[in-house]
DNA sequence: CATTGAATGTAGCCTGGGCTACATTGTTGT
DNA sequence: ACAACAATGTAGCCCAGGCTACATTCAATG
């Protein structure tokens, strides 16, 4: 490390500094989206599960306690993704439904290419949970590809 | 659990609420401790590539202004994973030095693992700047005997 | 049909991670 | 040597997403 200083030591195997703050921002931009995609997902199983979405039962398979999941849904209500009336249940708008499906796919993608990598299955589950909101549309496409040709 | 005595439809294939709760809980967990690992690797690279790190460098590669930087710089001081004095470089003490070669080490397995199921290079970088903090040990574990089993 | 417990909603606080604006210190070129 | 500029540091604000405490409404049941 005592490189000599005046040397243009030339950064060996980093990227280029916008790509890096490119790539870092894409990361930062996607735990934001992590939230809404989790909510929308959550309350359309629970719809296709009991018919409808109770906060509650929202809040407590988030692990959270109800107002932060209230406030959360107040704030798909303000994107759009969802209605609800006051003592009433929670309920995806047509872009929610649609959300709701794109993130499904994409997550029984992941977990379908972890197992198929030899993760065990509850593992699979989990770490699909945190690393769907990160896998861009190349990778999704890399992954339906390897799983069709592994099937095959 | 949801297992009502009455007519009520049964979850189909949703995990228990416990499950649930706790994976999300971790996906929370891992977001949390994504900047700690991001900044470690970042400086530990710089390190390595120019003999230290300076605050500027590392706020202009992670796409940040550099109080932001800063700020998180003195959270890693508090957690005793960097040092610094007034006006001088970032460097790292020993448990940060072991963090980043953790950190990188992921890294460098998750993109292997992406382009090994034909990820193209871009995106594996990029979406394993993202994954990686969600990735379990037993995924790690099963990533790394895949690739060997690939490259034998 | 009145009561009561659970679900829902509201208020207000805290923390982390962003930002801008401004102050201070180092470094460098002439 | 020192002026000017870049880097570093500080102050103070904002917003999102947690939480607790308290208020309100629903619904079930005695």
């Amino acid at each position: 490390m005592a490189r000599p200083a005046d040397g243009r030591t030339p950064a060996p195997a980093m990227p280029a500094e916008p790509t890096q703050a490119r790539r870092f921002g894409k990361a930062r931009e996607a735990r934001s989206a992590t939230l809404t995609e989790d909510y929308v997902e959550l309350i359309a199983d629970l719809i296709a599960a009991h018919g409808e979405a109770r906060a509650t039962e929202v809040a407590k398979r988030l692990g959270v306690t109800h107002p932060t999941a209230l406030k959360s849904v107040a704030r798909l209500k303000r994107e759009g993704l969802a209605t609800s009336r006051p003592y009433r249940g929670i309920f995806l708008t047509e872009a929610g439904r649609a959300l709701a499906e794109k993130v499904r796919a994409r997550h029984r993608l992941i977990v379908e290419l972890l197992r198929a990598v030899g993760v065990p299955a509850e593992a699979a589950e989990a770490d699909a949970e945190g690393m769907e909101h990160h896998a861009s549309d190349a990778t999704l496409r890399a992954f339906a590809k390897f799983l069709s040709a592994k099937n095959s």
